[in-house]
DNA sequence: TATATTATTAGCAATGATTATCATTAACAA
DNA sequence: TTGTTAATGATAATCATTGCTAATAATATA
């Protein structure tokens, strides 16, 4: 039986290989913060949570290293409409994995919610081979968000 | 009959002075601008077009100005994820008044569409109240958008 | 294991869309 | 016509993100 000194294999190291990416301490790092959290974080949550431990991982880094997990489609990046990105784990126990969002406008926080799934996936299907066909597109991402104020927002308003 | 000399009214100079806003020659174009294409232009798109006719309207001026007509809810502000928001008008002949977006991530063309708009907002409807009541949120507002590559950028791929 | 190859990185500068500042101008109520 | 003050233009500042480059570290190979 292995002993645990190895640094231990995850299942997306083969992936990294596969596509010509190195196994490094960043990209393993940023991946942890993302899979410990059920958080949409930025690059700069990622950035500060990492400094404590990793004070040697810089911001670019980060930035790059999100960009080269988001291509990878092993993260998701978001928009909510604040010049900032957020990032989760595309695949993750913490979540469904086919979600869309709620997003509060005053703190920004993002709620995952995956009610009315299956309804949304059939009009979504329905509506995408409709839009494709009349307008001779090729459908490829789709996105559905709803704005509001969460409950301690809203009081204060 | 009155003849063509004075500056033509237009219904939206009472919503601006309702709300104490004054009309001025740059909202004026700025909503002509609008009003004469069925694109999505991004605030520089309107200063280029603008700047032949109107040299001495700035781009400053131009993002104010959008920023006003949003407020009064005469402008839709359309963020695509390209990092530069597009405008359009929000009531228009040129389009339906409730539409969503197809947009091209080649040439970031967008086109409206209004199909499946029904059932559309049964679901939305549906989805609200759920979410609403679910998480605690008061639901102001939707996003729906389909992401592709249109005729002209597939082909170049 | 030692070495060569080259992807990755840190630190910093640059970018680009949007906003803030502030002195000047223009709308418009009286 | 005039006074009040909202609106403007020029410019600087902001801020998330990306580009650059010499140094470093991951991996293949001997
Ligand atoms: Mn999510
Ligand atoms: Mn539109
Ligand atoms: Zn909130
Ligand atoms: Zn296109």
């Amino acid at each position: 039986m292995k002993n645990g000194r190895c640094r231990e294999k995850h299942w997306w190291h083969g992936k990294f290989r596969g596509c010509g990416y190195r196994v490094t301490v960043a990209r393993e790092a940023i991946l942890d913060v993302l899979a410990r959290t059920d958080k949409h974080m930025s690059a700069e949550d990622i950035y500060m949570k990492l400094h404590p431990i990793y004070p040697n991982i810089g911001l670019t880094t980060v930035y790059r290293t999100l960009d080269v997990l988001s291509n990878l489609a092993l993260i998701f990046k978001l928009e909510i409409g604040d010049g900032r990105a957020r990032y989760e784990l595309a695949e993750s126990p913490k979540k469904p994995s086919h979600h869309h969002h709620l997003v509060c406008t005053g703190c920004k926080k993002v709620v995952d919610y995956s009610d009315f799934i299956d309804q949304e996936v059939k009009l979504l299907q329905e509506t995408e081979k409709g839009l494709s066909e009349k307008y001779n597109f090729k459908i490829t991402n789709h996105l559905i968000q709803f704005y509001g104020l969460c409950s301690e927002c809203l009081p204060r308003t």
